[in-house]
DNA sequence: ATGAAAGCGCTAACAA
DNA sequence: TTGTTAGCGCTTTCAT
């Protein structure tokens, strides 16, 4: 038996007896088709196995049906340790855009390359980008709009210039973490935080303010830190913290990778998680679910996020309106608080 | 001052009064185009900031430039857990894709769905795809080799077919693995394996079993144990060999992310790790590293990796020229063993 | 070494 | 509702 394999449009016209815009608009589900003839060239293409050349169309089209999702690359990291975050978002994105028939292409850029953008768009690679953690540098981001560059952000809004974003509700994930620890009778909690400039950090130091603020607590200056996201610089803000205050009891962590580093550095001062210092992480990654003390966390809801982003963008794409979304955060218990 | 933006390969041979084939030919360094020629336009193209068109490139080429990552698509989790690994390999590949001028398309695949390979294929998205682990079912493969489609495998080669593969050298990371769990004196040496039926892991046990021999030790089947590379797997293989053998002080486990599970089973018991028993994973992973215990291990070289299944993938579509390679791996001494 | 022209497979404006 | 035709922007014979 051979393949029943056809390769254009025109084998599939010349089998039904009809013209190419025919089979094309058939395909497409042109509403100005005949439903019976769109059924018997539909059928025959199903018979057939037939496959539309997608260079062909997106060049017609002038439109490549593929977003690019942007991460640093440098020697194999691209995709890792502060990233991990960007890296579970990667399954969430690609699993929205597969119902839209839209493509993920992965786009590593260099940390100080800015033509990127272009590179991806004027070629006709990709129709716009998703920027998550790490990528999304204010200067980048202000570039990226000014040179009119379909893009969606994980992250929050900016007052002045409007884009499409998707982001967590860090508020309330500093407020619900610090309310637990307060809950759970921690008297001297410290805010161990993502970089000091970035605003999902003062969000999430805002809810931690505002849950102590409620409890009728004082809000002390030494109880906060910051670090990079990095496992290592947890290690150094705890390092930093717990020398500052020695009778700390608890720390809320901007991220699982940090928490993993900050537990570290506690047990190594020869003090236990959670019995003399509890810890809640935030993220939920899988690090946190199968750390060997699984860890106390706030849940972003990753796959959520990714199906936004993908149709978020399209849709800016196609019809310009720009949104922005703010997603909801959960608390997760496990042994770590 | 305006945007100096080239749409074509005509506008840029207008500017340089030569016609699209010379431009054609001076971007593409081809070799029949005067020296100075060349190098005029292609200073022009970089004024204008000129990008070629990839669709009609392609089109014209019947070549995508671009390669398909395959993994699994379920419900936002293609991208995790038991694929984890796969998930690090992805930067890999990627950043060895890059200087080859190629692009990473995510191919997202339904667990039994079998028509994706010309799915992609055919319609001229991608010129061939990387397979990693938990897509590389031995149904899965032999369709592909038999369907002719370019593809390069995470795994070992088979006998009886040819077709490109990067595997690491299983036999020897399980050797060293025993070896190290020998020499610091450990007796009852546990097995805790991936899928038994896994070429990867029959050669792991090999390795075991050869570095038992030399040390003149007896072979007990009663501690060697299977499971399938998840972390509840890990616990409930862990629980089978503790109860076969509740002398055991030392266990080598195929994956991190099991190890991660036996640690959290032996643990729960009221035994130290390493002290009562000494846990030996397989791949560094980034969880491995960042665990609050930090594990012991056989690293894999994923981006050394990962460059070669883009190289040699590549390589192969244009010259059909099949690479089979295995690569070196590496014991990193941490805290569980 | 360069140009002219055909064609890659598709969509879409226009005609029928 | 369907067909005809003209591109989309590139590569590539075939001439020159």
């Amino acid at each position: 038996m051979m393949a029943k394999t056809v390769q254009t449009i025109e084998d599939i016209a010349r089998l039904a007896n009809v013209s190419k815009s025919t089979v094309s608009r058939a395909l497409n589900d042109s509403p100005l088709i005949n439903q019976e003839t769109r059924e018997r060239i539909q059928s025959l293409a199903r018979e057939y196995n037939f496959r539309i050349n997608a260079p062909a169309r997106n060049l017609s089209m002038r439109q490549s049906h593929t977003l690019g999702f942007v991460s640093y690359a440098c020697s194999g990291k691209n995709f890792s340790a502060e990233n991990m975050f960007g890296l579970e978002l990667l399954g969430g994105v690609s699993d929205g855009l597969r119902p839209l028939g839209y493509d993920l292409l992965v786009v590593p850029v260099e940390p100080h390359d800015t033509t990127w953008a272009h590179q991806y768009l004027n070629s006709g690679r990709v129709d716009g980008f998703v920027l998550t953690i790490s990528t999304r540098k204010q200067k980048m981001i202000n570039e990226l709009v000014n040179m009119g560059i379909p893009f969606i952000l994980w992250g929050f809004p900016q007052p002045n210039s409007s884009f499409c974003t998707v982001c967590g509700d860090d508020v309330t994930g500093g407020r619900i973490a610090t309310e637990y620890l307060i809950r759970t009778g921690r008297q001297h909690i410290g805010f161990l935080g993502g970089p000091m400039d970035e605003i999902e950090v003062k969000y999430r130091h805002h809810g931690y303010e505002l849950a102590l603020q409620n409890a009728g607590r004082y809000l002390d200056p030494d109880l906060v830190v910051y670090g990079d996201y990095s496992h290592t610089s947890g290690i150094t803000a705890m390092k930093r913290l717990l020398e500052q205050k020695p009778d700390l009891d608890a720390v809320f962590v901007n991220s699982d990778v940090m928490a993993l580093g900050a537990i570290q550095y506690i047990q190594s001062c020869g003090k236990r998680v959670p019995e003399d210092i509890a810890v809640v992480g935030y993220d939920d990654l899988l690090l946190a679910r199968y750390n060997n003390l699984p860890i106390t966390t706030i849940r972003q809801n990753i796959p959520l996020a990714g199906k936004l982003l993908a149709e978020n963008l399209i849709q800016y794409i196609q019809t310009g309106v720009v949104t922005n979304v703010n997603l909801p955060v959960e608390l997760v218990i496990r042994k770590t608080a």
